[in-house]
DNA sequence: ACCTGAACACCGTTCAAGT
DNA sequence: ACCTGAACACCGTTCAAGT
């Protein structure tokens, strides 16, 4: 009696980032996500060619979240803001994996055909090719930056003190720390796109 | 005859980073460290508590070039651009650690410091304190965006191709894709601090 | 005081062998 | 066709022992 296969490219990769999400990234081990699966290490191979290969493919599903069609419909301002929050919002969804993601995501097919939708809406919008991909660029400064989520969140009240006068101890709270990034991002966004309006073509 | 130490704190913090910069991040072992000064891995235990605490001191020292006294005189812009300027080339220097600095740089106790100083210059140009923190968090977005360095450098020409029509192609020379951070940086600065000007204080 | 040798508990990956 | 067992070449870290 042929049993059915345990193991799928596609139960690997939601294991995977199971355990990204609940362990962090160092948290994921080859034999700690065969291990979940009820398997062998070595049988991850059959399906898997390498575990770098594994987060590309994993991040590849999560980056497949973000919608770029504001850019095909709509002024560049609506573009650029409507995919800077889809992009944010897929990458805050499983922060644990965004410092793989910034490695290099551009170099994936999909990432690419995104990228190109972003450029090709900014061009037709007038600015110059080398201003897309400028502004394309700023854009994943400003979504990557804010999802790595180190800079409002995460302190430890013990280091933090009396000692820093200026500093506001409110975002020493996780949930103040999350609504504070994400004002922090908003600002960011409506900031940029008020400065590029200043220079906007047509 | 008592010999010197080989060892110290010091020379090891600065053979680490060279490794770093020369082999990337995954590149650093202890055992490739120790070797690399002439000595066995359990011997560095003896200057250094763990991996992650001498990956934490190499960043300290990187960070520690960091220069906020833009925002002491001067006016916030000019805090602004100077200090996005200066943390921006920090990381440039070692790229190969900004995914770990991106971890949590904001912990560290000099990081603190350099941070209630960006605040408070925000707070004296009469910026709010929660706009202080939101505008010192978007400052950190676009320096560690634009450090990751993925954007718009590093593209394989194999898998580019011509099918991407919208996209520019002079970014796969390493030479022009440096240029093109730069210069995306400097325009979402720009951008930022034009954008802020429309909402500014006073 | 400083470094070594050997060990422990892990890794990612390969490959012949089993079913 | 799919999974296992055992092995290989690595890790970070500890600790008794040497000088």
């Amino acid at each position: 009696m042929p049993r059915s296969p345990i193991l799928s490219a596609a139960r690997i990769r939601t294991a995977a980032l199971d355990i990204i999400d609940r362990d962090g990234l160092d948290g994921l081990s080859m034999r700690k996500l065969a291990a979940e699966l009820g398997v062998q290490a070595a049988s991850l191979y059959g399906h898997v060619s390498t575990k770098e290969d594994l987060l590309h493919e994993v991040a590849g599903e999560i980056l497949a979240e973000v919608d770029v069609s504001g850019f095909v419909r709509g002024d560049w301002r609506h573009g650029l803001r409507s995919t800077a929050r889809s992009y944010r919002a897929a990458l805050a969804a499983h922060p644990n994996i965004v410092p793989f993601l910034a490695y290099g995501p551009a170099h994936r097919e999909a990432s690419l055909r995104r990228l190109d939708t972003v450029h090709g809406g900014l061009v037709a919008a007038g600015w110059s090719r080398r201003e897309a991909t400028m502004i394309a660029a700023a854009l994943m400064y400003l979504v990557f930056g804010s999802a790595l989520n180190s800079f409002s969140s995460g302190w430890d009240a013990r280091e933090y003190g009396d000692r820093y006068p200026n500093l506001d101890k409110a975002h020493l709270l996780p949930a103040v720390a999350r609504e504070l990034d994400h004002d922090s991002f908003e600002l960011a966004l409506e900031a940029l796109i008020t400065g590029l309006s200043a220079r906007a073509p047509g």
